[in-house]
DNA sequence: TTAACTGCAAATCCTTTGCAAATCA
DNA sequence: TGATTTGCAAAGGATTTGCAGTTAA
């Protein structure tokens, strides 16, 4: 289906980009995005994937994802949420909970802040 | 005071760049670590500031902070803690706040996972 | 037609690394 | 002296950018 997909100009290229993202939960990085974007478009550019992926995330059709390690990776889901990360495997997993209005509230309350969001990541080994 | 200040040999360079990570609340880069070090030690070189950095990090005598921006960041506070970031300003601040174990008890009850560690950032404005 | 988009390659930014000289123990 | 550490400069990896050609509308 091809939909206009954002603002701009309809491109096969954004189109396949946005599907991959889409399509998986590993969180890729923009270089893995490209392998697989190349798989159906054997002749897109890596310059044009990163493009793409900065333009999709500023759309809000993605989101940017830097966790402890500083790489740079993105997510398909946009919905607020935080994320799990397994100390053994090192998979993502994106965990929605409705904890965080609580976790503001004392947060303010106890420092005088004025927070209005919040990102938290989990550690552990995923059971 | 001169003292060894890791299991290696120790260095005035070192040394510095320890003192300067130390005396900043600022979180700042290795860049930055360099220019102020240079007011002491002019012929430091960026390379060796990244090598102790590094170094003082794996030794646990400062932390590496990675945050939303993918800037790699050190904070000489090595005490357990959590972030607040102004979204005006920019400016990190350290807070500490005995909150863990509440959100990793409840985070694990609900989601089945086995969290041991938890990282939160607080975006807001400072009051 | 023409503004947006692309592939390509070069440029940029941040960080690491190899090496010979200097330094700590 | 011998192992570490340094400064320097070059290398590396990730990302961005300039440009001429292509494509969607």
């Amino acid at each position: 289906m091809k939909e206009k997909v954002v603002g701009q100009r309809y491109s096969r290229q954004r189109e396949e980009i946005l599907r991959v993202v889409r399509e998986t939960e590993s969180h890729p990085t923009a270089d893995w995005v490209y392998e697989q974007v190349r798989k159906t478009l054997p002749h897109v550019s890596l310059g044009t994937v990163y493009r793409n992926l900065n333009l999709l995330a500023d759309e809000g059709l993605v989101q940017r994802v830097i966790l402890d390690d500083g790489v740079v990776r993105f997510d398909g889901n946009t919905h607020h949420h935080h994320h799990f990360i397994c100390t053994k495997t090192g998979k993502i997993y994106d965990v929605a909970l409705p904890l965080d209005r609580e976790v503001l509230a004392q947060f303010n309350a106890q420092t005088g802040f004025k927070a209005t969001h919040i990102k938290i990541e989990f550690y552990g080994e995923k059971e």
